[in-house]
DNA sequence: CTAGGGTTAG
């Protein structure tokens, strides 16, 4: 073998450079007596063929040539098996790895820690992971890298706990771990407490500049919602690479904070960064929260330089869909070569958020002949659609289907449609009766959902049932006490509205002040109610006085059951009157040119009143709007809106 | 021989 290793074998130039680098510490453990057969110029001759064959990646020469040393009992140096292994790997060639495997340790590299290290990692790339750990556990002598190439295939097949233990195991066993596995291990933490004592031995080791270990730390610390800490990784950062600014800026998107994405956004590019697919895809993610069209557009076209990657086209849909203009959308879905399950499950519910059910269900027909399986999000896009148009059969026909075709078995959220669905129908106790009869355990959202179809076919004992139920899973939900006093209200039940009231006071639950905004001329401007820190807030506040008193004269009547104050008469109608999407309706009146839709985004549900105020300023100014509120979408012209009146 | 970032619903 000695000999071997010495040998001039046939690989390029360049290969031989860095071979021989590992040379004298690959021949050091090599298997000790070689067979007599081997000094033969045959043999040796036998053995340059091979070698040659595995550096010019030919698989199937190489095999046979090794079947042919097999015979003759000699074999190569463990750096050419592992030229071998890698062919095997890049190919999927999962049997001829195995052969090799048993080859090598026929041949008395059972010891040898390097060789099986690639081999354990082969059997890792190619899912087999209890080969893996069989070869880890039988090997003599493990190092930090066989130690890492587990940890990381257990953080890999999302077995976290495993991992975790493994890390243990490899401190205890006295293996240090390095850059490669704290990037690995970090990611199956997914409790902070596990993050902060990883945090903290990277430290001591000294590993806190990696910009893998960098980016796996803010990345993990965004995934458990800990943006500062996740913050203050970047802000220790003296150099970084992109896939860091990526894992911060799609942290905040993430969690839905798009500001603080697009600031960070702006950060990476004065820091001299150009955005890549995973950059691009996460500003349009804060795009769609925000409800930034224009800026979305901007986005596009950067997005055109990387044409069809799938993930980034995925968001850009998704964008189009959630800001309201579907003729994008629809041109962009057209377009799309490679289309997946959330290309098809985005457009179909975008289509029924935005209300436009039928066309929502004829996507999905077609789907069902020419796009791929369906799964549960699909099904809950067809079903939000159907409770969208009122159509019981079809929503009950879909999800009976869903178990039957797809094998998707319902989940709380399928059940919410459909009890939205029996709710807008009016039929409150057959959806009563779903929810005690559904297979999970009915939660809030659950609830509330009752509470609202409550609220439109004012069913005051149902509606106090149902919020008593979500009071008890989600006692801080101001929401819900919100809509209570509001059903109280609509029935003129004054001292029911008191009561929760002071029950609210009680229970320090704070609502949640209103705030709407609008995007004109790339800039965002924000309204909350009682807030007069806009700069044109006088000029707005003109405007819709004029507004409300021309409305009057055609026949709106402030709905004052909405006011939650315990105010009188005209007071009542003051406090509607600033509700922050009026203002946000009026100044996009202002500052946009007719043709153009205001499009409002709003924090919290619409109100009653409102509602009717944006259909009749659509009808009166001839204007469409568009107000699109945690759940759903309203697009009002010619005072109607998509959601036939009820949300 | 071992490592990090992106998409649908809720």
């Amino acid at each position: 073998m000695r000999a071997v290793s010495k040998r001039r074998f046939a690989a390029p130039h360049w290969l031989l450079r860095c071979r021989l680098s590992h040379t004298a510490a690959a021949s050091r453990n090599e298997p000790k007596s070689p067979p007599s057969s081997f000094s033969s110029s045959s043999s040796s001759s036998l053995i340059e063929e091979f070698t040659g064959c595995c550096y010019r990646r030919e698989l199937r020469a190489a095999m046979r040539a090794m079947d042919a040393m097999e015979r003759r009992g000699v074999w190569a140096d463990s750096i050419t098996y592992s030229e071998l292994i890698k062919c095997c790997l890049a190919r999927g060639a999962v049997e001829d790895g195995r052969r090799v495997h048993r080859h090598v340790f026929s041949n008395g590299y059972q010891t040898k820690t390097f060789l099986i290290n690639v081999l354990i990692n082969m059997y890792v790339k190619f899912g087999l992971l209890e080969e893996a750990q069989k070869l880890f556990d039988e090997m003599p002598e493990r190092n930090f890298v066989s130690w890492t190439t587990m940890i990381a295939a257990y953080t890999n097949a999302k077995l976290n706990e495993r991992a975790l233990e493994f890390l243990v195991l490899m401190l205890r066993d006295g293996a240090r771990p390095n850059m490669f596995t704290y990037s690995s291990v970090l990611r199956a933490c997914d409790r902070l407490w596990n993050l902060r004592q990883l945090h903290c031995g990277i430290f001591k080791a000294g590993l806190e500049s990696d910009v893998f270990v960098r980016s796996a730390l803010i990345d993990v610390y965004s995934k458990l919602g800990e943006l500062q800490n996740a913050r203050g990784v970047l802000n220790e950062m003296v150099t970084g690479d992109l896939v860091v600014w990526n894992s911060i800026i799609g942290g905040f998107a993430q969690n839905n904070d798009g500001c603080e994405a697009l600031n960070l956004f702006k950060n990476m590019k004065r820091a001299g960064f150009h955005a890549d697919q995973s950059t691009l895809t996460s500003v349009l993610r804060a795009c769609t929260g925000l409800a930034l069209l224009e800026l979305g557009r901007q986005v596009h076209v950067h997005v055109l330089k990387f044409d069809q990657d799938l993930i980034l086209n995925n968001a850009l849909l998704d964008m189009y869909c959630k800001c309201g203009s579907f003729e994008d959308a629809n041109i962009v879905f057209t377009r799309m070569v490679e289309k997946d399950v959330i290309s098809w499950s985005t457009m179909i519910a975008g289509l029924a958020q935005n209300g436009f059910s039928q066309e929502a269900l004829r996507l999905f027909e077609t789907m069902k002949v020419s796009g791929p399986k369906p799964n549960n999000v699909t099904i809950l896009g067809v079903l939000f659609a159907c409770s969208h148009a009122g159509l019981v059969e079809e929503g009950w026909y879909y999800f009976q289907l869903m178990k039957q075709l797809y094998g998707i078995d319902p989940e709380r959220e399928h059940y919410g449609c459909i009890i939205d669905l029996l709710g807008r129908a009016g039929k409150l106790d057959e959806a009563v009766r779903l929810i005690h009869e559904m297979e999970c355990e009915p939660d809030a959202v659950t609830w509330r959902t009752l509470l609202g179809a409550c609220r439109v076919h004012r069913n005051v004992d149902l509606a106090v049932y149902a919020a008593k139920q979500i009071q008890k899973l989600d006692p801080e939900d101001a929401g819900t006490y919100i809509l209570l006093s509001n059903i109280y209200a609509s029935s003129q039940r004054w001292a029911n509205v008191a009561e929760v009231r002071r029950t609210m006071r009680l229970r320090g639950v704070k609502k949640e002040p209103g705030c709407s905004w609008i995007e004109v001329d790339t800039q965002i401007h924000a309204f909350v109610m009682g807030d007069s820190s806009h700069p044109q807030i006088e000029e707005i506040n003109k405007h819709l006085s004029e507004l409300i008193q021309r409305l009057m004269e055609v026949g709106y009547v402030p709905d004052t059951n909405f006011v939650l104050q315990d105010l009188e008469g005209e007071q009542r109608e003051d406090s509607l009157r600033y509700h922050s999407e009026k203002l946000a309706i009026v100044f996009g009146m202002m500052r946009l040119p007719k043709e153009k839709i205001i499009r409002v985004r709003k924090n919290i549900r619409i109100c009653g009143d409102c509602h009717v105020f944006a259909k009749l300023v659509a009808k009166m100014e001839e204007r469409k709007i568009v107000i699109r509120d945690p759940i759903r979408y309203h697009h009002f012209q010619n005072e109607a809106c998509s959601c036939g009146d009820y949300w």
